[in-house]
Formats: C-alpha cells, structure tokens, sequence
DNA sequence: GCCAGGATGTTA
DNA sequence: AACATCCTGGCG
C-alpha cells in the first residue's frame, strides 16, 4: 500500500478531499476507510475558518502542508482537518466520516455501546473512537510514526452541499462514497 | 421515523 | 453571539 505524501495536499482543497474517498486512514493501531470529506478553501470561502479566525489564518500561513488542524466545535466535539498548501490554492479538508477496518477492539472500547459501523460515521464521532482531541492540533500528520493515509481502491464520490454551514450552501464540497453504511448523513 | 432542544468551549 | 455536532426524549 503506498502512502500519501506531502506532494498530494498541494493540490487544491477540493481535489484533495475528492481524492481522499476510499483512502485508508491510519491512526495510532486502528484503521479506517475514508468515506466523507469536505473542502475548505482559505481564499474565497466565507465558510472555512480563515474566513471569520485570525488564528486559522495564521495557522494556515505558518503550519507546513499536511499538518493537523484540530478545533473544538460546540464544546463538544474535536474536529479533525488536514492542511493543504503550497500549492495554487490552500486551505483544509475536513475528515468527516471513516468505516472501521482495525483497531476495532481500541475504538469500542473508547465508545462503549456504540454499533460498530456508526463508530466513525460523523466527524465528531471518528475522532472520539481514535482519540484524537487538541492534543494532535499542529502536528505533521502525514510524517510521524504510526499515522498516515494509505491509497485505496480508487472509486468514482459523489459530491453534494457541506454539513452544517449557513455560508456558501452552493458549493458542492461535501464528497462521499454513495454506497457506504457509515455516512454522517445520505447525500 | 422525525424533530426539537440541550450540552458545552473557543473565538471574536 | 456564533459555531464544519451528537444524543436523547417526545411524539405518534
């Protein structure tokens, strides 16, 4: 299995989260299929954070390509996203759902009484069963040990509007595997 | 099955 | 004040 490298995250944000769906998602001894990712464009989109958050500004100015962007959203949940730059564009892809293939043991045993396909189905919900919390803000994601993402088979997403936004409704950024039993939410 | 509402921290 | 969410409980 060949590893993504930095080169694939200075595409721009939209290719990269297209591109992502059937990856493998490698994190700590669990795995996991990427099967939902959103695009967040650092120039133009009044959705992304760089939009409204200096501190999203800087850290897309100063972070390298392929560093985890972690933020808290509602006080509730760690979002996980990936830095894209260096490039034409920059900005983040959202991981926003993954299906369990390793790792199964850790990940129930982090959500206890949760049904297995439903452990990463959301982008809230993957990052409790990896634990991944603010602790990983900032670090290089795809060049340490024991994380990573891995080339999949290759399948045709199907693309509709990003979740839980009030801006910038129109973009078709939201990319999924149709087929998949573990979307956040249908398309 | 669907919908309303609440929890909760960080940024601005 | 807003927010890139999730879970529960009330309905029928």
């Amino acid at each position: 299995m060949r590893a993504i490298w930095e080169d694939f995250f200075t595409q721009d944000p939209v290719t990269c989260a297209r591109g992502l769906i059937g990856c493998q998602f490698v994190w700590l001894g669990c795995v996991g299929r990427i099967v939902e990712t959103e695009a967040y464009d650092s120039e133009g989109d009044p959705a992304c954070h760089t939009w409204f958050r200096p501190g999203a500004r800087a850290f897309v100015e100063r972070q390298a390509v392929g560093d985890a962007y972690v933020y808290m959203n509602y006080g509730v949940h760690w979002l996980f996203n990936i830095l894209v730059k260096g490039g034409k564009r920059s900005g983040f892809v959202l991981i926003r759902a993954i299906e369990p293939v390793s790792g199964l043991e850790l990940m129930k045993q982090r959500r206890p009484g949760v049904k297995e396909l439903l452990l990463g189905a959301g982008p809230g919900r993957l990052t409790r069963a990896l634990g991944i919390d603010g602790e990983v803000h900032g670090m290089s994601f795809l060049r340490a040990e024991g994380c990573g993402i891995f080339r999949g088979k290759t399948l045709e997403p199907i693309a509709g509007p990003r979740i839980g936004i009030s801006r910038a409704t129109d973009l078709l950024w939201r990319f999924g595997d149709p087929d998949s039993p573990s979307l956040s939410r249908k398309f």
